[in-house]
DNA sequence: GAATACCAATTGTAAAGACATTTCTTGAAT
DNA sequence: ATTCAAGAAATGTCTTTACAATTGGTATTC
């Protein structure tokens, strides 16, 4: 591996700033695989010596492959390859619940409770349930793991009459919608991409900023009732939703 | 506004590193309404005075903030809080371009040409497109732009057989496609996240690191042909991909 | 009035040094 | 053998300093 950062490196390197040259060596020694996941950087103090660059320029960088989540770094320990994810796909537009989706696959599911409790709702929840006024919320919040991978938290809000308590809830929440013949039909969700806090980071044991996907998620009764609304955030290196698309009529194409 | 930045707003401010403490404070006036879209923050050095920090430290501070999008900082000018872009809506699960999309909901549509020709093809596009050796492949990449802002970076891919002249698209492929009777009637799309790199993120005009839409598409003749196979980058901040979920069947649910 | 040149302000890059905090190994004591 | 403590090594935080590159306004000149 010695030869990789080599102050000669940088002159082939392409030109522009340090940090970004050192960067652009570290990224492609990871993609040509002379840097192969769980491999360990030199030290920051080393890299600094071997590239002729101070410790700052060294981290920054290191930084960006960090957030970008391609490193891990672990204060006295050193700095990794990041180990490789196997990307799940998830089919859209089937309406079932992680814990389903993952037994489908032979996967087993881990789930850590953050919280679990009766609340106030927020302005977003009345919204989305379309509380009455005095009306408290159920809200479900854990981190779904599988093989000890953290892969997604997810934050369910459901009516107090939909789900009175709470702590009942153990396993799935839709099997236990479905005992009490509440299971939804029907969902509509919104996805979207946005980097994690660093709150929402650490639960998914990456670091701050990489990018995760946001999904909400509102599901119906067959009686048009909502029964619950999810935000959830999945690690996007680990996970894919996949969605067929079919062509859309042609009176619906150009409506005017 | 001077009144936020005070080296007094840190005691109060809940402890950790300082760089840490700045962040959250600015992050706050930002969701608090304080500081609003359009707003210039102090300079740097300014900051460093009010806040009694280094000028690294404040960098370190506000860095993390524009690479989640938050703020934007040019060069010679100044440091501002990001104009609010209005998230776009794209109904999943009907098979449109991106072109007929703007066009319905009225908006106006603008391309910027990346690279369009004739080349050979990766092994990534002559498995999704089947190519039979010696064949080369049409690729399409350009930006889409809606009312001056960038919206998406569209790769596409199509073999030399379903488009011998590149040259030939101008508008929308689509269209171009249909003219030919070979327009796809279904399509699968992968959808995940993914930091964008220093490339892709100035062409989306946003910082590097801010988190962004992949999408990889395949899309389908009624003969079960394989028509384009497409790589969108879309910002994260300004597109929704809204799908809606049905039951799955009970059969399909516990397959053994 | 318009174009140009200059200058100040601002962010971008980089170095060197110091100390804090965490981890892991090594050696000693039990 | 096991436990515990010490210490080395690694990343994390922060300061001070310097110069480069870009921007935007101002004064000057034509």
């Amino acid at each position: 591996m010695g030869e990789i950062f080599t102050p000669g490196a940088f002159e082939e390197s392409g030109g522009g700033p340090l940090y970004l040259q050192l960067h652009r060596l570290i990224a492609e020694a990871i993609a040509s695989g002379q840097l192969k996941p769980g491999d360990s950087l030199p030290s920051e103090r080393e890299l600094a010596v071997m590239t002729g660059l101070s410790r700052v320029t060294v981290r920054k960088g290191v930084a960006e492959l960090v957030s970008s989540g391609q490193l891990v770094q672990r204060r006295g320990s050193g700095t990794f390859v990041a180990p490789k994810v196997e990307k799940l796909e998830q089919a859209l537009s089937l309406l079932t619940s992680f814990t389903e989706d993952m037994e489908r696959r032979g996967r087993n599911v881990e789930s850590r409770w953050i919280a679990r409790g009766l609340h106030a709702p927020a302005p977003e929840e009345v919204m989305a349930l379309g509380l009455g006024a005095g009306e408290r919320v159920a809200r479900l919040e854990r981190v779904r793991s599988s093989d000890g991978v953290p892969l997604a938290i997810e934050r369910a809000s459901l009516s107090q009459r939909i789900l009175p308590d709470p702590e009942q809830v153990t396993d799935s929440l839709y099997a236990m919608l479905e005992s009490r013949g509440q299971r939804p039909v029907r969902a509509v969700q919104r996805i979207s991409a946005a980097n994690l806090n660093a709150k929402d980071a650490e639960l998914l044991d990456v670091a701050p900023g990489v990018a995760g996907l946001r999904i909400e998620r509102i599901s119906y009764l067959p009686s048009g009732k909502v029964v619950e609304f999810t935000r959830s955030l999945y690690r996007g290196d680990a996970y894919d939703f996949a969605v067929e698309l079919k062509l859309a009529p042609d009176g619906e194409r150009n409506p005017q």
